[in-house]
DNA sequence: GCCGGGCTTGACCGATCGGTCGGTGAAAAC
DNA sequence: GTTTTCACCGACCGATCGGTCAAGCCCGGC
């Protein structure tokens, strides 16, 4: 019931959905997630319901169309959930609340995240395929824009653009793996110690700021 | 056939192993990272061998312990191809080196590591479950000591040591998810530069060596 | 009363799943 | 020359897959 409450109020374009069908799709998720697509059933799914498999085809036309809402139906929000929670401020600092968002969406749609980021990453549905592409590469390059800002304002350094997305998106993406929500800090708090980590590296060394660079941002290390 | 080759003179506890086990190892570890192993059924791999489904069972007893030969059992060969190419040297360098042997065990056994990596993270085989976790442990554990080693020469700050090395291994993790073989870099290279970003960081400004610290290293960064 | 229309169901379908079985043919062992 | 061994195959099994269908159930409007 939690996960049926928090899609209701995030997902934009499943807000007039049902509450049965947002709990199928709840349920479905989950268990797309931790089975993966061709390993649930949909005697499985509706197990999980409580309800007859015949119901599932009542709300849905087939097992592919409950994935497509679960996985492809929520990357674009991914987008427009990051997008809206990017302030004004040096372009580093977007760059931290890019990673705390999107850390933030992974927290609160946790089984479509996983479900989206994980199964059926090479689709046999082509246009299918073609959309999540799509979708995806306007998340990452909202991103390489912000890099790309970083770059030109001389906050970061000269890097590769397409490979410090990578590294960063990289360490986000890879979080469903060993996160545990009962233990550690929250998505958000790890995306910052990440930001943090990437930012301005593991070496030791004292930083001496730039005669050219801006006014120091927050969270600055004067090393130990 | 390439696949073959480089699966008998790399993974060692298969090196007795006949050549049409190698084959029908090297098929199933390709479909099982490319459909993921419900998706991957017996007459698939069967056909892609050009052999009947028969013979699988002649030579394995049954699905999943194709998966174990093709998963399981290649991941604590990793832990042993990246030890033995860790350099005497600086603890940093040691870091470097181990990504890049990580990443070249990437290149070489491919399939195998996307469907170790992927495929069945959350395994219903209790037991073989505990065993790959050990493993993977090991992998792990062994990072974690180098990371330490270099907190301890001071040539690295003292972060979160676990958070340090998830950040690394995520760069290199995800790295089946984008890298294309035809293009880009090699995944030894792409290593290097994340290592490089990790290292060094993404952010602006001199770095001054530390008094106390060791003479520099090969790669330091002099500013933009 | 009763009637129409969504929500819900169990029985059922053809296809495919993992796995088994008896047998073949050729080389190795005797 | 006979027997044993072994890689290999086609036919087949029960179970489960995704999906269909006709028929009930429930409930507000008449």
């Amino acid at each position: 019931m939690t996960e049926l409450s928090t899609m209701k109020d995030g997902v934009a374009n499943q807000a007039e959905a049902s509450d049965r069908v947002l709990q199928i799709l709840a349920e479905a998720g989950r268990l797309f997630a931790s089975k993966g697509f061709e390993g649930t059933s949909m005697r499985d799914i509706a197990l999980a319901c409580g309800i007859s498999k015949s119901l599932l085809y009542h709300h849905f036309s087939n097992k592919d169309e409950i994935y497509a809402r679960v996985a492809v139906g929520s990357t674009l929000e991914l987008y427009l959930f990051v997008r809206d929670r990017i302030p004004d401020g040096p372009p580093s600092q977007k760059i931290r609340a890019f990673m705390v968002a999107t850390a933030e969406y992974f927290r609160r749609y946790r089984w479509a995240w996983i479900a989206s980021t994980t199964a059926f990453w090479n689709d046999p549905d082509r246009h299918r395929h073609k959309e999540r592409l799509t979708r995806r590469d306007r998340f990452e390059n909202f991103l390489r824009g912000l890099i790309q800002e970083a770059i030109d304002a001389g906050e970061i350094r000269k890097v590769d653009v397409p490979m410090t997305g990578r590294l960063i998106l990289s360490s986000l993406n890879w979080m469903h793996r060993w996160y545990n929500p009962n233990k550690s800090a929250t998505p958000e708090q790890i995306a910052d110690i990440f930001f943090d980590m990437i930012f301005n590296g593991l070496r030791s060394g004292e930083l001496v700021e730039l005669p050219t660079a801006e006014p120091p941002k927050a969270g600055r290390r004067k090393s130990r």
